[in-house]
DNA sequence: GGTACAAGTTGCCGTTGTCAACATCAGGAC
DNA sequence: GTCCTGATGTTGACAACGGCAACTTGTACC
């Protein structure tokens, strides 16, 4: 791949090196120069692309979104309880990016455009937990399957918070709760 | 107060600067020179009372441990549901201070020593948390309460995450569970 | 009263996010 | 083929940031 002055593809390039910066960094902080410098482009040339490293941010967290979406959407597929292989790669998928996740979580999406590219990235992954609920539950009045797809999100996104304090002590890993357990009983509303 | 050259309580300022900072800017970005210059001092004065900026965070995710303690201790004195009563006061602290909650949540502590005073804060806290898995449930094995507590821990911090998205859509407030009672039944190991 | 140490200060450096102005390329109008 | 226009990258600049070093000021203890 000649250096071109042209890249070509910038977009997809900057949010995939920005993934793996937050993979394998070890504050997790991404700078969007050190990224820009990674693909080997200038430091400005992301803004092209992104309004900001706001945007950027935005941008990985509809990643994530439409990733678990893929992810629910596999797990329907399945034969067996669709809810615990959900919670069996929920988990897995934040031991691979914790930190992709955490931002899935906490990114404050309050003043958001309801039609932006990451608020719907969301909804969607939230109805496809609805599905899968239903797959465990039957058919259920909207309101009681939302309430329960809900608490499903939760329980799984919280005891992988928990996971990744790590280690020893009080929150060790064998005395963490069972998510796919749980999250079953999320389910059918017990 | 007269400025001095010598502040005298240069920690608690910053650390309670740094917290209003957390609880009132936009961005929920705090600098540690903005928050110098707010308290009145030079750039680098906190430095003698943090090791860094870092420093400064794992003290304030200490704070926010220590108030869930004291929250969890409470709520076990009143009459009613400790548990319910956790809940309610948890839910109310992440409406005033959400971002430190989420830095609760989210702070890294896997390489840490485990005799820091954060991570004592949150042993403290957890202790805490499975007293009131014993008043609901009375006495358990250990390990079974505990992973009780972290199942309680996991879904009352969910729950506040997907309040934080907040208003309308499929996440709308009334769509949401109550978390008290799921809290309940998690205590109770249904 | 003198002195060692803690607590704040100023000066400085490299890095970052972002703006403005300029350069380069691709594709359609003629 | 030529020209022009918009999209895409580049360079240069700026203020703010985190952090280091060296200096100054106050305090507490002998």
């Amino acid at each position: 791949m000649q250096r071109t002055y042209h890249h070509g593809k910038l977009k997809v390039a900057v949010i995939a090196a920005a993934r793996d910066r937050l993979r394998t960094s070890a504050d997790g902080e991404i700078s969007l120069r050190e990224v820009a410098r990674g693909i080997g482009v200038s430091a400005n040339a992301p803004y092209r692309h992104f309004p900001g490293k706001d945007g950027l941010t935005v941008a990985l967290a509809a990643e994530g979104y439409r990733e678990l979406t893929a992810i629910a959407e596999r797990a329907l597929l399945q034969r067996g309880s669709a809810v615990a292989a959900l919670a069996a790669e929920y988990s897995r998928f934040w031991q691979e990016e914790p930190r992709l996740l955490g931002l899935v979580g906490s990114e404050n999406f309050a003043g958001r455009d309801p039609e932006s590219e990451v608020v719907l990235a969301r909804d969607e992954w939230f109805a496809a937990l609805v599905a899968i609920v239903e797959e465990e539950a039957g058919r259920l009045p909207a309101a009681e399957a939302y309430r329960r797809a809900a608490a499903i999100w939760a329980l799984l996104q919280g005891v992988a918070q928990l996971r990744g304090f790590g280690g020893r002590g009080l929150l060790s890993e064998s005395l963490l709760p069972d998510a796919a357990e749980l999250a079953r009983k999320a389910a059918r509303g017990r």
